[in-house]
DNA sequence: CCTACCGATCGGTAGG
DNA sequence: CCTACCGATCGGTAGG
C-alpha cells in the first residue's frame, strides 16, 4: 500500500524475503485468519504466528489491523466487480448479458470463497467511510445488475411490473448467499449453481414474449 | 435461564425489579448492542452500562457472554420458523403455500430487523454444537422451503429440471439478504418486497402449465 | 540517515 | 445485584 522503496540493506539470515512477496503472504494469511475466526476475534498474534514473525513486526507493513481488513476486502471487491463488468459489456441482449453476469458472479464467489466470505461478512467491521470507499457511492456492484434489468425492461424483455432495484437486490441476495453454503467438492459445482440460478432469475423476471421465444427455441 | 430464586438481598434504591422483567430487559439490550457493534466487538461493559448495572453483576443472570447470544439467536429463529411453518400448513397447492411462506418470511424479517440481523450475522460466532442446536440437524428452515418445492414438483407445478435444494437455497438467499438493505420507512414496504420476491420466485420455478394458467387467470 | 525486524512493554479491556 | 479484583490478552508503540 505505502511502504518505502526496498533499498536492501545488509541481509542477516539469508532467508529475508522481498517486501512485496512478504506483503502478499501477509494479506493471504490475514484473509485466512479473518475467515476462520472473524475479524474481531482474530488477533494480530494469530497472523504473526502463522507468518513466523513477532506481532510487533507486523507494524513494519501496516499501520493498523484495520488496514489488513480494508486491503482484503477492497481487493476481492475489485476483482469481482471487474468480472461482472466484463460480462455485462459483452454482446447480446441485456437479458443474455444478465444471465452471463450471474453465472460469472456465482463462479467467482465459489472459486474465491475465503476472501469473498471475509468481504461479505466483515464489510460491516469497517468504519463507514472506508466501507463506502470500497463499495463506491454508486454501489457499483448492485448497479451492474440493476442497469441490465432496466435496459431489458425498456426493450420489453422484462415485465413492466418488476421493480429493477428490488429485482437486482433479489438476485444479489440469491447469488451472494452462496458463500454461506457452498463447499468445494460438495453436491453442486459452481457451474451448476450459476446455471440454475441464472435460469430461475431470467424466468422470474422475463416478459411473456421472451418466455414463449424460449419455449419455441427449445422445442 | 437457570438463575437462583430471587432471594432479594438488602435493597438499596427500592427500585429493584423482578428477575424475569430484568431478564427481558437484558436480552433486549444485548440484542441492540450486538446489532450495533457485532457480537465480538460488543462488550459486557456496554450492556451493563445501558442497564445501569456493573459488568460483574451480569453474571447474576448469565454464565457467559455466549449465553446472551444464544438466547437472542434461538428466540428469533424459533419465532421465524413458527411463522413459516404455520403458512406452510395452510390450504392450497404447494406453490401457493410457498408464495405465502415467502411473503411471511420477508415480512417477519423486516419487522424484526434487529434480532434477525443478529441471528443471520452472528450465528457463526456460536460454537458448532450450539449453532446446530439452534438450526436443528435437519435445517428446519431450509427444509420448509425445499419440502414445498419438492411437493410442487411432484404435482407437476415446478419444472422437472429444477433442483429443489438449490432452489430453496436461492429463495432463502434472496429473502434473507433483505436484512442487509431493508430500512423501515424507506422506498419499499415489507409487503411490496414480499410480494415481488414471491412473484419472481414462483415464475422462476413454475412449469409451463402453471404459467399459462396464471396468464389465463389474470386475463 | 535506512531496512528489517526484535524484546519488552505501553494503557486498557476481556470474561470471569 | 456490588466490590474488589484475577489471569490473559488485546492492538499498538518504544528505543535500538
Amino acid at each position: 500500500m505505502r511502504q518505502p522503496a526496498g533499498r536492501s540493506a545488509r541481509r542477516t539470515g539469508g532467508e529475508r524475503k522481498p517486501r512485496e512477496e512478504r506483503w502478499a503472504e501477509l494479506i493471504e494469511v490475514a484473509t485466512q485468519v479473518f475467515y476462520e475466526k472473524g475479524y474481531e476475534a482474530a488477533s494480530l498474534q494469530d497472523i504473526a504466528d502463522r507468518l513466523g514473525m513477532l506481532k510487533g513486526s507486523l507494524y513494519y507493513y501496516i499501520q493498523s489491523k484495520e488496514d489488513l481488513l480494508f486491503d482484503v476486502i477492497s481487493a476481492v471487491h475489485r476483482e469481482g466487480l471487474s468480472v461482472i463488468q466484463a460480462r455485462a459489456d459483452t454482446e447480446g441482449d441485456p437479458l443474455q448479458r444478465l444471465e452471463n453476469v450471474i453465472v460469472g458472479h456465482v463462479e467467482h464467489t465459489c472459486r474465491n470463497l475465503v476472501p469473498t466470505t471475509v468481504f461479505l461478512h466483515e464489510l460491516s467491521a469497517l468504519p463507514p467511510e472506508r466501507r463506502q470507499e470500497v463499495l463506491g457511492s454508486e454501489h457499483a456492484y448492485q448497479g451492474v445488475f440493476r442497469g441490465l434489468i432496466e435496459l431489458a425492461q425498456k426493450e420489453g424483455l422484462v415485465r413492466a411490473d418488476v421493480d429493477p432495484r428490488l429485482a437486482a437486490l433479489s438476485v444479489l441476495g440469491a447469488t451472494n448467499w452462496v458463500y454461506r453454503w457452498f463447499r468445494p467438492g460438495g453436491e453442486f459445482t459452481p457451474e451448476k449453481i450459476g446455471a440454475q440460478m441464472a435460469e430461475m432469475v431470467i424466468r422470474g423476471i422475463a416478459s411473456e414474449k421472451v418466455l414463449s421465444a424460449r419455449v419455441a427455441g427449445q422445442a
